[in-house]
RNA sequence: GUGGGUGUAGCUCAAUAGGUAGAGCACCAGGCUGUGAACCUGGUGGCUGUGGGUUCGAGCCCCAUCACUCACCCCA
């Protein structure tokens, strides 16, 4: 196992490295999302990306996969069992408790991003450590700010020029509602387990809500005419439900009851939540963002009853599903400068800086390679112009400005460098 | 954790029935001794993932191993 390590240097199992232009794009999904997210008057926060391992264990569940079986888990110097967060919410939840945010504000409303851990098989749009950016929001259980969180998701993709999405929603029911759905579902399958897959048989004891959406052909059939969760929901869960169909209607969010739709964390009560991308880049992997409410989460932490919600999507989805190149987030070379001799190149250092100053991209060759050689590259990293200075342009006190889409140039005083250059890229 | 597919130049891929490893792109140089993209010429670059086996001979066949990848479970 060890040699080809020390042969080869790789990036551990599942985890990427991402080049440009690809962080562009990167960079540029995460520009949108903050947008969005400022706009909606929620504000970041940066935790930890390690957080001692019962605060995941007893937020997700135990008998979660995530928890089960997936968690990067160890020790630290100090004996202290230490995981690699494998979700967001548990932290921004300890975070809100540590600092007493709720006793400062009664709504906090939060958005984070970064790298997320989970140890499980890598495939498309799936990996060991996953870039999630999320929200939370803490003290509000109207369901009008469940509408306004899909509408945000589903802003943030559209805007990215993402088409083909599908909203689902769905209410796994209150603390009273849950256990009673469970037992009518339990009661429709158990007559039936024989006809079930193996894990869906395990999972009849384990979770019976995750058999509603088995891919498995044979459960599905026995999965149809099971009752509906819908069927189960108190009143209050209920009214809840169709409060957000009405506000998902008042913002024009085409959506979708989706009755099977189950969350795998224990903590999600109510409302859950998933978008979708029909078709596409995304393989077997296609939901780019889901979230839900955890009204009881809180509490369970050892805070105040209070409700929240939140979503989170996965960076590495939304940039696989994106049409638009990366390249086309790269910033465009406004002018690269060409030096002849190393008397020009000197000069070309504070030419750039000038022309910088100015708000110009401008980049200059630092090594001593043939004006040919400085042109191919001018060319080949997308210039609009390149400055040529030479010896004979220093003892006339000019340079050459090249446009390099029309193939024309001209000596410019060096006094007007910037002015010339600034007005050649507005040339079309 | 389970199953399938694939490993040949930096990238994308060839290599007829086992018979001396190739192309395109990219990069460098020249054709144009201070000028890009097109075109032409030349060049750098490989122990065919690794280790064994069969064979006169293996990129090709067999075994093992590692890596990547897709799918299942589950999830963003």
């Amino acid at each position: 196992m060890s040699e080809n390590v020390g042969v080869k240097l790789l990036a551990v199992k599942g985890m990427n490295d991402v080049l440009p232009p690809d962080s562009a794009k990167w960079a540029a999904i995460e520009r949108c999302a903050r947008a969005v997210f400022h706009a909606h008057g929620y504000r970041e926060l940066r935790t930890p990306i390690v957080e001692y391992t019962p605060l995941f264990v007893r937020s997700i569940g135990e008998a979660t996969d995530v928890v089960e079986k997936e968690m990067y888990t160890f020790t630290d110097r100090g004996d202290r069992m230490i995981t690699l967060r494998p979700e967001g919410t548990a932290s921004a939840v300890r975070a809100l408790l540590e600092h007493g945010e709720l006793a400062r504000d009664p709504v906090v409303r939060w958005y984070y991003a970064g790298p997320m851990f989970r140890h499980e098989r890598a495939q498309r749009g799936r990996y060991r450590q996953f870039y999630q950016l999320g929200v939370e929001a803490f003290g509000v259980g109207e369901p009008t700010i469940d509408a306004e969180q899909i509408a945000m998701l589903v802003e943030i993709f559209t805007s990215l020029g993402i088409g083909g999405l599908e909203t689902l929603v769905n209410s796994v029911g209150g603390a009273e509602d849950r256990p009673r759905y469970r037992a009518a579902l339990v009661a429709h399958l158990e007559p039936r387990r024989d006809a079930l897959c193996p894990d869906c048989q395990r999972r009849l004891g384990t979770n019976p809500l995750r058999v509603l959406d088995c891919k498995s052909p044979s459960c599905q059939t026995q999965v149809a005419d099971a009752p509906s969760i819908l069927d189960h929901l108190g009143d209050a869960a209920r009214a809840h439900l169709d409060g957000v169909r009405a506000g998902l209607n008042a913002l024009g969010v085409a959506h979708r009851v989706e009755p099977r739709l189950v969350r795998g964390l224990d903590y999600y009560t109510g409302t859950t939540f998933e978008v979708r991308v029909t078709g596409g880049d995304l393989g077997a992997q296609n939901t780019l963002g889901a979230g839900g409410r955890y009204d009881a989460l809180v509490a369970e932490l050892g805070g105040p009853a209070t409700p929240a919600i939140g979503f989170a999507f996965g960076m590495e989805r939304v940039a696989l599903t994106m049409p638009a190149p990366a390249t086309e987030f790269e910033p465009k070379l406004d002018v690269y400068l060409a030096a002849h001799g190393a008397a020009a190149r000197l000069a070309c250092l504070g030419a750039a800086r000038e022309l910088r100053a100015a708000g110009l991209v401008a980049e200059m060759e630092h090594r001593a390679v043939s004006l040919k050689a400085q042109f191919k590259r001018a060319d080949r990293l997308g210039a609009r112009a390149v400055v040529v200075i030479g010896d004979t342009e220093l003892a006339e006190g000019v340079i050459v400005l090249r446009d390099m889409q029309a193939g024309t140039q001209e000596r410019v005083p060096r006094a007007e460098l910037v002015a010339a250059t600034q007005q050649l890229r507005e040339r079309v």
